[in-house]
DNA sequence: AGGCAGTTTCCACTGAGTGGAAGCTGCCTC
DNA sequence: GAGGCAGCTTCCACTCAGTGGAAACTGCCT
């Protein structure tokens, strides 16, 4: 479904251009498990797949294997074909920042889904990417691309351009110096023009994009912080645009969107000091 | 908040009692990832608390948990504990079945628990337990012990007796023929009652259990089919009761689970033979 | 200043892990 | 139904990656 995972990383600065080590036998073990998400999401992979895609030897790659099943990070299916398996999934719903914040904000996240009927987002930054935590959409809502666990840009998306917004500097920076991709027409991809609207978002509290990821969607989105004020996260919904009546940001759903992030702050334990 | 996992595997049948094998960098990497969930689920762990719980020795530990951290599937925290990372959370939820499950389930569940605002359940059978794989709660919900990526006993819950109901004989004769723990007064143990309830389940559709988990919620259950009609999970409601007044299914409750399961089923590619 | 618990680094030894090659298996083709 | 082929599994002698005891380091509490 996704395009490609914009696998960045802002923390992981790797010494010379060296080309991604696979000594060890741990190294190997993680890229047997990589195989299955880059570069493409596989939901089964033959053995012969997972080698190439590790860059492993056959016989190495098959011995691994083995024990990734035997734990329960992998299952053989019925074809013998591979696929990440229950272990994995029960080990990974374990981790406490997704664990902690999806368990507070999801409540919150109903209420929104409720009152709107429309696709919404739970999102925080990791690396230099907005990392999708939880989507709840009805059986009628807009095709989009996001998905729980996948990655978004930050600069054509509404929880991306939240986050992006209330970063630190030299991570903005970094950011804006990159790449910038220009997904429709309408995605705005200079770094002077996205400054303004980084500073725009913060003074108003909410993030309004139109057409600039998926043509015929738009979205509204808001920051959550924790207790400390920071903020960690943002939640949006995503609805349905005409690409001929563009900036049409209904007073309602804004209105839900920031109740729905004020809430989850504060079940986060923020208290806000203005208003 | 949860108890112990009562990890009993279906599957696994080791050898002759073989003492959990710990050789082989792989069974170690996993040992270590294990100790965050078992004996009970740790949300951090210092160092030596790792290895403590994996029966490793300190060196070796460090050296294998710096490996994990370098991939991302732990976090090393300001204060120098470690926990579970991201990255562990973003490969775990691309498991096939819980991710097409729970994308294919949630508008459904959505529905359910708009109608009914209870507790609203979504899990498998895996082994020998009941895995939840998605949960909905309001604001003021019951207290309740399920949590996504928990287990729970199936003899126990709702959920749990609809996928035993539903399961292979040599798996149901298993079970029962295992220990059931008697977590109320109300828990029913007794191997030919349970027979008798899970035929009962068959013939009815739903299951109905009431303080026999957690005092003061009953639970209603019902099983979701896949295109082949195999059983793959189940759903259920979890209210608030009295424990004086017992027996009381709702019937629009129950109108509703049935609704949910149908719909999943449905959407899943099961064609209902019967009426 | 001394003690202590937890963490990090070091390094010589060695058996666990390696991967090329040979052997299987089941499927498609002529 | 013989032959070929792609993908999977098993084997095994070599060797270097992984090991873990011990020593050094850190910061905290007497």
């Amino acid at each position: 479904m996704s395009g490609k995972p914009a696998r960045a990383r802002y923390t992981e600065e790797r010494g010379e251009g060296a080309p991604a080590d696979d000594r060890g036998v741990a190294r190997r073990l993680f890229a047997i498990l990589d195989a299955f998400t880059t570069p493409t999401l596989a939901s089964s992979l033959s053995l012969t797949a997972i080698a190439d895609r590790a860059g492993l030897p056959l016989s190495t790659t098959h011995r691994m294997v083995a024990e990734w099943v035997s734990w329960g990070g992998l299952t053989r299916q019925d074809d013998g074909r591979y696929s990440l398996g229950m272990r994995l999934w029960e080990v990974g719903v374990q981790t406490p920042t997704a664990r902690n914040l999806r368990t507070i904000a999801l409540p919150y996240l109903e209420d929104l889904y409720e009152s709107s009927r429309e696709h919404v987002h739970l999102a925080v930054l990791d690396g230099l990417d907005a990392l999708y935590l939880e989507k709840l959409s009805g059986h009628h809502a807009v095709r989009v691309i996001s998905r729980v666990g996948g990655r978004l840009p930050l600069h054509s998306t509404g929880v991306g351009l939240v986050l992006l917004a209330y970063a630190p500097n030299d991570l903005i920076d970094a950011y804006l110096s990159g790449s910038l991709d220009k997904y429709l027409p309408g995605t705005v991809t200079s770094p002077e023009e996205l400054r303004r609207r980084l500073a725009g978002i913060r003074t108003e509290g909410v993030a309004v994009m139109s057409e600039e990821m998926t043509a015929g969607s738009s979205s509204l989105a808001a920051p959550i912080r924790d207790r400390t004020g920071r903020v960690v996260a943002a939640v949006s919904i995503v609805t349905r645009t005409s690409p001929f009546a563009p900036h049409k940001p209904d007073p309602a759903h804004e209105q839900a969107v920031r109740a729905a992030a004020h809430g989850v702050s504060r079940a986060l334990g923020y208290r806000r000091s203005d208003s």
